[in-house]
DNA sequence: GCCGTTTTCGGCCCGACTGTTTTCAGTCG
């Protein structure tokens, strides 16, 4: 909580010297600061504590001094002062595309503007065209800025966006002269939920291209449209809208233009620093040596040009990705590596679908096992299994298995960890299972030590072989418990139980940071999809995506195990 | 404010699009 509350004031205090015009590298240096706090899984008061806090990069002792002074007497003293000096809905305005803070500066100051109504007046009215600087074209521009800002609300989930943006591309590349698209941005990083939807494309004719994109059907309003690049903005259900950028390169950009609009910005800014420091320039066309281009097909001759390995796009975030070794990156887990799916429910009790059902579906994926796991007694919403039918449930399973061809179905169960962290059946019943899926459906508002002993206790448990979805968020709609990931990673590494990434869209709980955190720290994981239904099978990639994000290796996964392997596995961990 | 394989001072990524400008500033990614 500390972490997200300090981030936030380092991005206030950021937004707020904008606006005053202060030094920009002053304001880019917090916001830095601000998103490294973001995506530190350490508490910020124990780097402090420890007197680590310098070794964090970006930060300096400036940024330290403030940290410090926030965890003693619980304000900033500079960014007090700073929000003295202005109104407080004024820094929000900045949000509105269009609006920067030379803008937002002058309506202040020359309209008495100090917040999004004041604003909307001054659009109404005619004052806003009046000003200098804003004719008649700015203020319809911030009008629908406002409009979209209304409209598009929370980012949206990557597994939301994905599909929209795989119709996009289809459609783009329909457009004529158009020979490759490419889905960039934070989509293609795999980034749990996306601001905007990056489209890439080869053609020679930009122009023409950009008309049509921009004349698609689907588009809702144009944003921009120009020789190379064209904007718009495109529903998502029927209450959303998200934005869809379209760059059009010819072929020998093709690699700088992907590797620049796949980002991150902070990568890409540190991947520049390093260009240039070798004597190249960089940029969206290729990369270039005394205005020669030397690089620029593809991502891959780019990095090797400047002595670097083809940094997966997931890894690509500035989180230290520059110093991995190309070996390193060979055990990335990936698709292919994935032989099973260890957590789905059946009609037994939740899902939609029959064992035969998801047994042939993931036959179809290659998959060597499944596990059924269907709901215990105390998940009565979910229909959960009682006792006996639990009994019942492992007899059909089995004898479904001993017929069944192709793939090894496992009988397992998701057993809820209850209040007090004991389990919801008794171990005798647990230890007739193959693999244990012990989770949280229940008092998830409970405090930190209490959620987080409960959860330990059942890592403890030498029947449970997998935490499912350890923190129980659900993207945009519940945030995550107050469970204290780095006490049950560290208990997890001792009893050798794996935490899921369970790759459900809406949850990818563990999410890319708890990942790394885990794997740094020794986890054992297991990528599941949750499934209620044979189409949710293929939600795999998304867990995958967030696992390479936080750079799982195929060996720290437990289901890239042959079955032999596996059960070898779950042996040794009782 | 941060940082160092030219550096403890002097840098700090780079180009496209737009609008209101008559040559460029502001915004964005």
């Amino acid at each position: 909580m500390l972490n997200k509350e300090l981030a936030n004031a380092f991005n206030l205090m950021g937004d707020l010297l904008e606006i005053q015009g202060a030094n920009r590298f002053r304001i880019n240096s917090f916001r830095r600061t601000g998103r490294t706090l973001k995506d530190l899984i350490e508490d910020v008061a124990v780097l402090v504590e420890e007197d680590r806090l310098l070794e964090v990069p970006g930060i300096g002792k400036g940024t330290a001094g403030k940290i410090e002074e926030f965890i003693e007497v619980g304000r900033i003293a500079e960014l007090d002062e700073l929000l003295g000096k202005m109104p407080d809905g004024l820094p929000a305005l900045l949000d509105i595309p269009g609006m920067g803070p030379k803008k937002v500066a002058a309506v202040w100051k020359e309209l008495d503007i100090e917040e999004l109504g004041d604003l909307k007046e001054a659009i109404e009215d005619g004052r806003l065209a009046e000003l200098a600087g804003f004719g008649e074209q700015s203020v319809k521009k911030i009008g629908e800025g406002i409009r979209f800002m209304e409209t598009s609300g929370e980012r949206v989930p990557y597994g939301e966006a994905l599909p929209l943006a795989e119709a996009l591309a289809e459609e783009v590349g329909a457009i004529d002269g158009v020979k490759r698209v490419a889905i960039a941005g934070s989509l293609r990083r795999g980034r749990e939920t996306v601001g905007d939807i990056d489209l890439l494309c080869i053609a020679s004719d930009g122009a023409a291209v950009v008309r049509s994109f921009v004349a698609l059907g689907r588009v809702a309003s144009v944003l921009a449209s120009g020789d190379t690049k064209g904007s718009v903005t495109v529903p998502l259900g029927s209450a959303r809208e998200m934005q869809v950028d379209l760059r059009v390169v010819p072929e020998e950009s093709f690699g700088a233009a992907l590797q620049y609009f796949s980002g991150s910005k902070e990568h890409n800014v540190r991947l520049r620093e390093m260009a240039s420091k070798q004597g190249y320039k960089l940029n969206e066309w290729g990369l270039f040596k005394n205005d020669k281009q030397v690089a620029g097909r593809t991502e891959e001759e780019i990095y090797a040009k400047l002595g670097l390995p083809a940094i997966p796009v997931e890894l690509r975030e500035d989180r230290g990705e520059f110093e991995c070794d190309a070996a390193f990156i060979e055990t990335l887990i990936t698709m292919a590596d994935i032989r099973g799916d260890l957590h789905m429910h059946t009609v037994a009790s939740d899902g939609k679908c029959t064992l035969e059902q998801l047994a042939e579906a993931a036959k179809g994926l290659a998959y060597e096992y499944i596990n059924i796991t269907d709901h215990s007694k105390s998940s009565a919403i979910a229909n959960g299994l009682s006792i006996e039918r639990m009994e019942q449930q492992i007899e059909t399973v089995r004898a479904f298995d001993k017929t069944f061809k192709g793939l090894k179905v496992l009988v397992g169960c998701e057993c809820d960890i209850l209040s007090n962290g004991d389990l919801d059946y008794p171990d005798d019943l647990l230890a007739e299972c193959d693999i244990v899926v012990a989770s949280i459906h229940s008092a998830m508002g409970q405090a930190k030590e209490v959620i987080t002993r409960r959860t330990i206790k059942a890592i403890e448990n030498p029947h449970v072989h997998i935490i499912g979805h350890p923190t129980s968020r659900l993207l945009n709609k519940r945030p995550a418990t107050a469970i204290d990931v780095p006490e049950i990673v560290k208990a997890a590494v001792e009893t050798g139980t794996a935490l899921e990434v369970n790759s459900a869209w809406k949850r990818l709980d563990l999410n890319d940071r708890h990942v790394r955190h885990a794997i740094d720290a020794g986890a054992m994981l297991s990528i599941n999809t949750d499934s209620h239904d044979t189409p949710q099978l293929q939600q795999m990639r998304y867990g995958v995506a967030t696992a390479r994000r936080g750079w799982a290796t195929a060996d720290r996964v437990i289901n890239t195990m042959s079955l032999k392997q596996l059960l070898a596995w779950k042996e040794r961990m009782q």
